[in-house]
DNA sequence: TACGAGAATATGTCAGTACAAAGTCTTGAC
DNA sequence: GTCAAGACTTTGTACTGACATATTCTCGTA
């Protein structure tokens, strides 16, 4: 027996309709109301329970299937989908991870300077002479040393200040900035920590570091950071979502 | 000026319109044909000229779009991404990596036997008392040791011998039997190697092992493998896409 | 009783159309 | 000459309708 999902549905809204419908949808399933392997009200006895047509519903309902919360098998119906493959699709900063998970993060700003780089810089896709913005922060969760955290920035951003920087996030900074990455690859290495890495992060020359290169860009396709971050492997990992669809 | 990409449908063959138009048009992007930035023919007249419903052209236009192919921005029209920004979205195993590159990958099998975990079973959605495939391979990269691979396969696949693994990869043998991965929840860390590690992986006490817990999902959301993976750092990165999209 | 044909069900593909909204460019008034 | 209103281009949203195809279930026949 399918569920109904209660669904309100405002026309004078400017957000699309069909995206209304997925976000209620969403929360929904994110409630609990739905439990994974629960058949799911199908397209059609939708549309019509909430007059809308057959291709916004379907359209709503896609949005979710490719965030993992829902499986289709033609034929058969719509299903909840395991709760394990649900995609957390973002990008997030480490500033905002930890905030998330409730710890106290805090930033000293080791050096904030002008620089010239050609590797970061074609990275960055900009002329190999481009003046960057190269900010190296020590990163620290409830007072204790976590990262050490190099990023340069394009020529845009050389206002950024260190106070600003002290107080929130990096990518906090660009956001206020109207700046939102979307977009980015990172290279996960491992090795063991040089002297100041050391220093800075109270580490015994065994005990290793867990290394994160990343390039990030907006939606436009602008790069809009270089990173080179290095964290204390006993306290950290870095988790991803691959996905083939 | 927009660029003209040659495309021919067929509209008798199976593959969705939609799809033929994706594929031919990716092909034509990945060949070089359109640079980054170049305008791209907009919806309306390529849907014209291939006499495609708007609705299909645009479908395939989407398609694009989510691989970061393409850039849509609307009243300016669709141009083609940085080169950067393409998604690989691909799961692939370590052997097909190191194939393509050029390595020549070989396993040796150190274990294989039926386990029961609860740790693992609870990761793979299964009875806390299942039975379990548990392998344990070296993998070697040009003859010299890479990896130590640990993973658990749920009941169905307790008749994946050792033979079938020392020939190919783990995700080959299941792909021979039909089954393809889809999503993967993976944690990625660094420690010191343990005294097993360093014996077959040839390190040094310092010298550190990246570290790498896999969880993987087919389409239908089934979990097919637990896997424990632990690298030689200096050899290997892990490379990841992190999308927003 | 076993089994195959076909009905029922649900998603997948495709067409055609209409209007909305965002961004750019042109044109005309001051 | 400057600037703002409006035309134009292009993508975004929404609807209607039709047919294809995959899967399951039921029912009738051998």
């Amino acid at each position: 027996m399918a569920i109904q999902v209660g669904v309100s549905i405002d026309r004078s809204s400017p957000v699309p309709l069909y995206h209304q419908l997925a976000e209620q949808l969403s929360t929904a399933i994110a409630s609990g109301m739905l439990q994974p392997g629960d058949p799911f009200e199908n397209e059609i006895a939708l549309a019509e329970r909430l007059s809308l047509s057959r291709p916004t519903v379907r359209r709503a309902i896609q949005e979710l299937v490719n965030q993992g919360l829902l499986l289709r098998r033609r034929g058969l119906g719509t299903t909840v989908a395991n709760r394990k493959v649900h995609r957390r699709a973002e990008l997030t900063s480490l500033y905002d991870d930890l905030k998330r998970d409730g710890g106290r993060p805090a930033t000293t700003v080791l050096k904030h300077e002008l620089v010239r780089d050609e590797r970061v810089a074609t990275a960055l896709d900009l002329p190999a002479d481009a003046e960057l913005l190269s900010i190296i922060r020590l990163r620290l969760s409830d007072e204790r040393p976590l990262a050490i955290l190099h990023n340069w920035l394009p020529p845009v951003y050389n206002d950024i200040t260190r106070e600003a920087l002290e107080g929130e996030g990096l990518y906090a900074v660009m956001r206020d900035r109207g700046v939102r990455p979307v977009v980015a690859h990172q290279t996960i290495g491992a090795r063991t920590p040089t002297p100041a890495e050391r220093r800075h992060l109270g580490l015994k020359p065994s005990e290793p570091v867990l290394t994160m290169t990343r390039v990030a860009f907006d939606a436009v396709g602008n790069a809009v950071e270089y990173g080179d971050h290095s964290y204390r492997a006993q306290d950290y990992s870095i988790e991803v979502m691959v996905d083939k669809r």
